[in-house]
DNA sequence: ACTATAGTCAAGTACATGCTTGACCATTTG
DNA sequence: CAAATGGTCAAGCATGTACTTGACTATAGT
Protein backbone atom coordinates (compact mmCIF):
# COMPACT_ATOMS: atom_id res chain seq x y z
CA UNK A 1 0.00 0.00 0.00
CA UNK A 2 3.33 2.58 0.81
CA UNK A 3 5.20 1.58 -1.34
CA UNK A 4 2.75 4.53 -3.18
CA UNK A 5 6.03 6.43 -2.26
CA UNK A 6 9.07 3.94 -4.21
CA UNK A 7 6.43 4.26 -7.09
CA UNK A 8 6.58 8.17 -7.28
CA UNK A 9 10.29 8.13 -6.65
CA UNK A 10 10.44 5.12 -10.28
CA UNK A 11 8.10 7.10 -11.93
CA UNK A 12 9.62 10.83 -11.24
CA UNK A 13 13.30 9.18 -11.17
CA UNK A 14 12.05 7.29 -15.16
CA UNK A 15 11.35 10.98 -16.45
CA UNK A 16 14.49 12.74 -15.10
CA UNK A 17 16.29 11.57 -18.35
CA UNK A 18 16.13 13.39 -21.81
CA UNK A 19 16.88 10.17 -23.20
CA UNK A 20 13.46 8.09 -21.87
CA UNK A 21 11.71 11.42 -22.35
CA UNK A 22 12.88 10.80 -26.01
CA UNK A 23 11.10 7.48 -26.22
CA UNK A 24 7.90 8.42 -24.24
CA UNK A 25 7.51 11.20 -26.90
CA UNK A 26 7.58 8.60 -29.58
CA UNK A 27 5.80 6.40 -27.95
CA UNK A 28 2.53 8.80 -27.06
CA UNK A 29 2.31 8.09 -31.01
CA UNK A 30 1.67 5.19 -30.48
CA UNK A 31 3.58 1.74 -29.50
CA UNK A 32 6.63 0.95 -31.04
CA UNK A 33 9.50 -1.76 -30.85
CA UNK A 34 12.59 -1.54 -28.77
CA UNK A 35 14.92 -1.36 -31.87
CA UNK A 36 12.10 1.60 -33.30
CA UNK A 37 12.89 3.46 -30.11
CA UNK A 38 16.56 2.95 -30.17
CA UNK A 39 16.65 4.30 -33.82
CA UNK A 40 16.72 8.34 -33.23
CA UNK A 41 19.36 7.57 -29.93
CA UNK A 42 22.98 7.68 -29.90
CA UNK A 43 23.16 4.77 -27.97
CA UNK A 44 23.98 0.88 -27.93
CA UNK A 45 20.97 -1.36 -27.78
CA UNK A 46 21.54 -2.53 -24.65
CA UNK A 47 21.42 0.68 -23.36
CA UNK A 48 18.16 1.22 -24.55
CA UNK A 49 16.79 -2.04 -23.22
CA UNK A 50 18.06 -0.66 -19.79
CA UNK A 51 16.27 2.65 -20.26
CA UNK A 52 12.83 0.33 -21.17
CA UNK A 53 13.11 -1.45 -18.42
CA UNK A 54 13.49 1.66 -16.04
CA UNK A 55 10.46 3.10 -17.86
CA UNK A 56 8.86 -0.08 -17.32
CA UNK A 57 9.25 -0.65 -13.61
CA UNK A 58 8.19 2.50 -13.17
CA UNK A 59 4.89 1.77 -14.67
CA UNK A 60 4.56 4.44 -17.19
CA UNK A 61 5.36 2.02 -20.17
CA UNK A 62 4.43 -1.39 -20.59
CA UNK A 63 5.78 -3.95 -23.30
CA UNK A 64 5.27 -6.99 -24.29
CA UNK A 65 7.26 -9.62 -26.23
CA UNK A 66 5.74 -11.40 -29.55
CA UNK A 67 8.61 -13.16 -30.96
CA UNK A 68 11.97 -12.03 -30.85
CA UNK A 69 10.50 -7.87 -30.73
CA UNK A 70 9.20 -6.41 -27.50
CA UNK A 71 6.85 -3.86 -28.22
CA UNK A 72 6.37 -0.96 -25.51
CA UNK A 73 3.24 1.27 -25.08
CA UNK A 74 2.15 4.12 -22.77
CA UNK A 75 0.42 3.54 -19.70
CA UNK A 76 -1.92 6.55 -19.16
CA UNK A 77 -3.04 5.75 -16.23
CA UNK A 78 0.70 5.72 -14.43
CA UNK A 79 1.14 9.06 -16.82
CA UNK A 80 -2.30 10.36 -15.28
CA UNK A 81 -1.55 9.65 -11.72
CA UNK A 82 2.10 11.41 -12.27
CA UNK A 83 0.46 14.23 -13.42
CA UNK A 84 -2.56 14.55 -11.17
CA UNK A 85 0.26 14.29 -8.24
CA UNK A 86 1.65 17.75 -9.65
CA UNK A 87 -1.93 19.26 -10.32
CA UNK A 88 -2.69 18.86 -6.39
CA UNK A 89 -0.06 20.58 -5.09
CA UNK A 90 -0.29 23.22 -7.41
CA UNK A 91 -3.70 23.62 -6.45
CA UNK A 92 -3.26 23.67 -2.76
CA UNK A 93 -0.69 26.21 -3.27
CA UNK A 94 -3.53 28.60 -5.48
CA UNK A 95 -6.26 27.82 -3.17
CA UNK A 96 -3.80 29.18 -0.29
CA UNK A 97 -3.12 32.52 -2.68
CA UNK A 98 -6.33 33.42 -3.32
CA UNK A 99 -7.49 32.90 0.42
CA UNK A 100 -5.02 35.21 1.50
CA UNK A 101 -6.08 38.12 -1.49
CA UNK A 102 -3.13 37.04 -4.08
CA UNK A 103 -0.38 39.40 -2.64
CA UNK A 104 0.10 39.85 0.90
CA UNK A 105 2.34 38.38 3.76
CA UNK A 106 4.61 35.55 2.93
CA UNK A 107 5.99 35.45 6.08
CA UNK A 108 7.06 31.74 6.88
CA UNK A 109 4.49 30.66 9.42
CA UNK A 110 5.68 29.41 12.73
CA UNK A 111 5.39 25.95 13.17
CA UNK A 112 4.43 26.05 16.87
CA UNK A 113 5.12 28.70 19.81
CA UNK A 114 8.74 28.37 20.09
CA UNK A 115 11.47 25.64 20.75
CA UNK A 116 13.04 23.02 18.61
CA UNK A 117 10.06 20.49 18.01
CA UNK A 118 10.69 17.11 16.64
CA UNK A 119 7.30 15.56 16.19
CA UNK A 120 7.68 12.65 12.94
CA UNK A 121 5.10 13.02 10.40
CA UNK A 122 3.97 10.53 7.98
CA UNK A 123 5.64 9.88 4.71
CA UNK A 124 4.62 11.35 1.98
CA UNK B 1 16.97 28.07 -25.22
CA UNK B 2 17.37 24.40 -25.36
CA UNK B 3 19.04 24.19 -21.84
CA UNK B 4 14.96 23.80 -21.76
CA UNK B 5 16.46 19.72 -21.44
CA UNK B 6 18.17 20.39 -18.63
CA UNK B 7 15.61 21.95 -16.57
CA UNK B 8 13.21 18.69 -16.91
CA UNK B 9 16.06 16.98 -16.19
CA UNK B 10 16.22 18.66 -12.85
CA UNK B 11 12.52 19.03 -12.09
CA UNK B 12 12.27 15.88 -12.53
CA UNK B 13 15.45 14.68 -10.78
CA UNK B 14 14.50 17.33 -7.80
CA UNK B 15 10.79 15.22 -7.70
CA UNK B 16 12.58 12.15 -7.56
CA UNK B 17 13.45 12.01 -3.25
CA UNK B 18 10.69 11.13 -1.17
CA UNK B 19 12.25 13.86 1.31
CA UNK B 20 12.20 16.68 -1.38
CA UNK B 21 8.74 15.54 -2.03
CA UNK B 22 7.37 15.92 1.66
CA UNK B 23 9.34 19.30 1.80
CA UNK B 24 6.99 20.21 -1.19
CA UNK B 25 4.27 18.86 0.94
CA UNK B 26 5.18 21.58 3.56
CA UNK B 27 5.40 24.28 1.05
CA UNK B 28 2.63 24.13 -0.38
CA UNK B 29 0.82 25.55 2.74
CA UNK B 30 2.90 28.44 2.81
CA UNK B 31 6.63 29.20 3.19
CA UNK B 32 8.94 27.88 5.65
CA UNK B 33 12.42 28.14 6.81
CA UNK B 34 14.96 25.66 6.30
CA UNK B 35 14.88 24.24 9.82
CA UNK B 36 11.07 24.26 9.47
CA UNK B 37 11.23 21.89 6.46
CA UNK B 38 14.23 19.88 8.54
CA UNK B 39 12.09 19.26 11.57
CA UNK B 40 10.01 16.29 10.50
CA UNK B 41 12.81 14.21 8.43
CA UNK B 42 15.36 12.32 10.29
CA UNK B 43 18.29 14.13 8.79
CA UNK B 44 20.94 16.44 9.59
CA UNK B 45 20.37 19.90 8.75
CA UNK B 46 23.34 19.63 6.56
CA UNK B 47 21.14 17.49 4.34
CA UNK B 48 18.20 19.53 4.30
CA UNK B 49 20.09 22.12 3.06
CA UNK B 50 21.49 19.94 0.41
CA UNK B 51 18.18 19.01 -0.65
CA UNK B 52 16.58 22.77 -0.71
CA UNK B 53 19.67 23.17 -3.36
CA UNK B 54 18.78 20.78 -5.31
CA UNK B 55 14.78 21.92 -4.98
CA UNK B 56 15.95 25.40 -6.16
CA UNK B 57 18.13 24.65 -8.97
CA UNK B 58 15.54 23.42 -10.25
CA UNK B 59 13.56 26.17 -10.28
CA UNK B 60 10.25 24.39 -8.43
CA UNK B 61 11.65 26.49 -4.85
CA UNK B 62 12.66 29.89 -4.52
CA UNK B 63 14.48 31.26 -1.16
CA UNK B 64 15.51 34.36 0.33
CA UNK B 65 17.82 34.83 3.18
CA UNK B 66 16.95 37.51 5.67
CA UNK B 67 19.57 37.58 8.61
CA UNK B 68 20.52 34.22 9.42
CA UNK B 69 17.33 32.58 8.60
CA UNK B 70 16.53 31.49 4.64
CA UNK B 71 13.02 30.86 3.93
CA UNK B 72 11.73 28.84 0.92
CA UNK B 73 8.99 28.83 -1.10
CA UNK B 74 7.60 27.61 -4.09
CA UNK B 75 7.64 28.58 -7.49
CA UNK B 76 3.96 27.94 -9.20
CA UNK B 77 4.79 28.60 -12.81
CA UNK B 78 7.63 26.13 -12.29
CA UNK B 79 4.81 23.79 -10.71
CA UNK B 80 2.30 24.09 -13.12
CA UNK B 81 4.96 23.84 -16.53
CA UNK B 82 6.35 20.36 -15.03
CA UNK B 83 2.71 19.52 -14.98
CA UNK B 84 2.47 20.73 -18.29
CA UNK B 85 5.18 18.34 -19.38
CA UNK B 86 2.85 15.77 -18.42
CA UNK B 87 -0.43 17.04 -19.43
CA UNK B 88 0.82 17.37 -23.18
CA UNK B 89 2.00 14.08 -23.47
CA UNK B 90 -0.73 12.81 -22.03
CA UNK B 91 -3.24 14.36 -23.86
CA UNK B 92 -1.34 13.36 -27.55
CA UNK B 93 -1.44 9.72 -26.49
CA UNK B 94 -5.35 10.33 -25.71
CA UNK B 95 -6.18 12.13 -29.16
CA UNK B 96 -4.52 8.93 -30.63
CA UNK B 97 -6.81 6.52 -29.08
CA UNK B 98 -9.73 8.80 -29.82
CA UNK B 99 -8.66 8.67 -33.81
CA UNK B 100 -8.15 5.07 -33.29
CA UNK B 101 -11.66 4.11 -32.36
CA UNK B 102 -10.50 3.63 -28.58
CA UNK B 103 -9.71 0.18 -28.62
CA UNK B 104 -8.47 -1.42 -31.98
CA UNK B 105 -5.17 -2.35 -33.42
CA UNK B 106 -2.39 -2.12 -30.81
CA UNK B 107 0.27 -3.04 -33.58
CA UNK B 108 3.75 -1.18 -33.19
CA UNK B 109 3.49 1.25 -36.33
CA UNK B 110 5.98 0.94 -38.60
CA UNK B 111 8.20 4.11 -38.99
CA UNK B 112 8.04 3.74 -42.68
CA UNK B 113 8.12 1.31 -45.27
CA UNK B 114 10.36 -1.53 -44.67
CA UNK B 115 14.28 -2.22 -43.95
CA UNK B 116 16.40 -0.06 -41.16
CA UNK B 117 15.60 3.61 -41.04
CA UNK B 118 18.16 5.78 -39.83
CA UNK B 119 16.63 9.24 -39.35
CA UNK B 120 17.66 11.72 -36.50
CA UNK B 121 14.54 12.80 -35.00
CA UNK B 122 14.48 16.45 -32.67
CA UNK B 123 15.63 16.47 -29.10
CA UNK B 124 13.18 16.82 -26.97
C1' DA C 1 29.95 40.03 26.19
C1' DC C 2 28.17 35.13 26.07
C1' DT C 3 25.46 31.65 24.34
C1' DA C 4 22.20 29.60 21.48
C1' DT C 5 20.28 29.45 16.94
C1' DA C 6 20.35 29.09 11.79
C1' DG C 7 22.81 28.00 8.30
C1' DT C 8 27.21 27.13 5.44
C1' DC C 9 31.39 24.69 3.69
C1' DA C 10 34.43 20.96 2.70
C1' DA C 11 35.73 16.41 2.94
C1' DG C 12 34.73 11.79 2.85
C1' DT C 13 31.96 7.55 2.08
C1' DA C 14 28.56 4.23 0.34
C1' DC C 15 25.63 3.18 -3.05
C1' DA C 16 22.99 4.17 -7.46
C1' DT C 17 23.04 5.35 -12.54
C1' DG C 18 24.20 5.38 -17.34
C1' DC C 19 26.78 3.53 -20.29
C1' DT C 20 29.95 0.14 -22.81
C1' DT C 21 31.66 -4.31 -24.47
C1' DG C 22 31.30 -9.07 -25.67
C1' DA C 23 29.24 -13.46 -25.31
C1' DC C 24 24.91 -15.38 -26.06
C1' DC C 25 19.95 -16.99 -27.36
C1' DA C 26 15.73 -17.04 -30.10
C1' DT C 27 13.24 -16.07 -34.16
C1' DT C 28 12.91 -14.91 -38.92
C1' DT C 29 14.29 -14.99 -43.68
C1' DG C 30 17.03 -16.24 -47.92
C1' DC D 1 20.36 -25.02 -42.85
C1' DA D 2 22.94 -20.55 -42.54
C1' DA D 3 22.91 -15.86 -41.76
C1' DA D 4 20.82 -11.80 -40.27
C1' DT D 5 17.85 -9.58 -36.93
C1' DG D 6 16.06 -8.37 -32.28
C1' DG D 7 16.91 -8.70 -27.91
C1' DT D 8 19.20 -10.37 -23.33
C1' DC D 9 22.78 -11.06 -19.71
C1' DA D 10 26.70 -10.06 -17.01
C1' DA D 11 30.66 -7.65 -15.96
C1' DG D 12 33.00 -3.52 -15.54
C1' DC D 13 33.72 1.45 -15.15
C1' DA D 14 33.12 6.45 -14.61
C1' DT D 15 30.16 9.75 -12.51
C1' DG D 16 26.52 11.25 -9.75
C1' DT D 17 23.64 11.22 -5.44
C1' DA D 18 22.53 11.12 -0.64
C1' DC D 19 24.08 11.32 3.09
C1' DT D 20 27.54 12.14 7.39
C1' DT D 21 30.84 14.62 10.38
C1' DG D 22 33.24 18.50 12.07
C1' DA D 23 34.84 23.08 11.75
C1' DC D 24 33.20 27.55 11.04
C1' DT D 25 30.29 32.19 10.28
C1' DA D 26 26.61 35.32 11.12
C1' DT D 27 22.74 36.77 13.60
C1' DA D 28 19.52 37.01 17.86
C1' DG D 29 18.32 36.82 22.52
C1' DT D 30 19.72 37.51 27.69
Amino acid sequence: MLDHLAVLDLRFRALADAGRRQMLDRLVDGPATVSQLAAPLRMTLAAVVQHVQVLESSGLVRTRKTGRVRTCSIDADALRATEQWLADRRTTWERRLDRLGTVLDEQPRPTSTTRHDREQGPLT
